[in-house]
DNA sequence: CGCGTTTGACCCGCGC
DNA sequence: GCGCGGGTCAAACGCG
């Protein structure tokens, strides 16, 4: 069952894929969604308190449609009272955004195709569903899993991102468990896992079908620890992106702390278009309600950075970028 | 030596 | 029941 959400979930890699990148193609042709104007036009709404990661990115101005973020499951605190807080008032703007929080948000999503992967309350403690799959495999003779009880999943948010590289840095440590090919793809899918023992977030990252320079990440899951913050050299991963959302979708579990990563108010939001035909628009990401700190204007092979007016910030992230960034494509944007 | 990746095998759920 | 596809495990391996 859930598995199946899950291909549908997948599928949201590719029709969602579908139902979101074209909107946007028309647009931004060959660049990633996150366009300025998403980013910019992201006024201060005056809940910053209560503002997840996706209002640092710049969600909050939801009359924006936030392009490629794909919500697997938000749940909510009560499966019947759909309607997310003000503070998470996620459209589910059927070309951009699913929040598949419940069923008629699926299906207000419709084109997302996005389904809701597990009941809130099942969700919530999903760290058993993982116990649960574990030890279904190493006790299976234990009948470690109970029959009748469906996997549940977390709650997970994704994420397409332009980018050359698959995994993408957000500030913690990843451990890779697993890839799979995927069916109707070239390309596989990864499996990374957090390596905070406590931890049980998950993420996938894959690459689009349809469009190869579109790598999509799917969280699964809440962090249950500060960011690392790249303990050891891991810059070669890549951009710095976004964690799940949990936050703002919702109010942290009990004890939970949704802690938005260090990494979070200093991240580099992004798309690296290697090859983007057409100039990629300059874009202003600040995800936060930080003094927005000018970008120099991107030239086709330059990143869409996100980053705070954090001027501490802005040299860590230089130091990202240059094991990010190709020496050559450095050099372009510093000219 | 510790940590992360690779990779084949296995498990699970679903559709036919 | 069987096959398929997704997801996970865990041993082997590589690297710093």
């Amino acid at each position: 069952m859930t598995e199946k959400r899950e291909e549908e979930m997948e599928a949201s890699s590719t029709a969602a894929e579908a139902a979101i990148l074209p909107p946007f193609s028309s647009q931004t042709p060959s660049v990633f969604p996150f366009v300025g104007g998403f980013f910019d036009a992201a006024d201060d709404g005056g809940e910053k308190d209560s503002l997840g990661f996706l209002e640092l990115l710049g969600l909050r101005d939801l009359h924006h449609p936030p392009p490629s973020f794909l919500f697997d499951h938000l749940p909510q605190r009560t499966p019947g009272a759909d309607p997310p807080p003000d503070g998470g008032n996620i459209p589910a703007t059927p070309s951009s955004i699913s929040t598949s929080s419940s069923a008629e948000a699926a299906a207000a999503a419709g084109a997302a195709a996005i389904k809701p992967s597990t009941s809130s309350a099942e969700a919530a403690g999903d760290e058993g569903s993982e116990q649960q799959r574990k030890s279904g495999k190493t006790g299976k003779e234990e009948s470690g899993k109970k029959k009748g009880q469906k996997r549940q999943r977390e709650p997970r948010f994704a994420f397409k991102t332009m980018s050359e590289v698959d995994h993408l840095e957000d500030g913690y440590r990843w451990r890779k468990y697993g890839q799979k090919a995927v069916k109707n793809s070239p390309y596989p899918r990864s499996y990374y896992r957090c390596t905070s023992a406590t931890c049980g977030v998950k993420k996938r990252v894959e690459r689009s079908s349809e469009d190869p320079a579109v790598v999509v990440t799917t969280y699964e899951g809440q962090h249950t620890h500060p960011s690392p913050v790249l303990p050891r050299g891991h810059a070669h991963q890549s951009l710095l992106i976004p964690p799940p959302p949990d936050p703002l979708l919702r109010p942290p579990p009990l004890g939970f702390s949704v802690l938005p990563p260090k990494g979070l108010h200093l991240q580099l939001l992004g798309s690296y278009l290697p090859l983007a035909p057409a100039p990629a628009p300059p874009l202003n990401f600040f995800p936060t309600a930080a003094a927005p700190r000018p970008l120099p204007p991107l030239t086709p092979n330059s990143m869409i950075t996100n980053r705070t007016a954090a001027e501490g910030a802005s040299s860590r992230d230089h130091g990202l970028l240059q094991d990010l960034i190709p020496p050559e494509i450095r050099k372009n944007e510093q000219l």
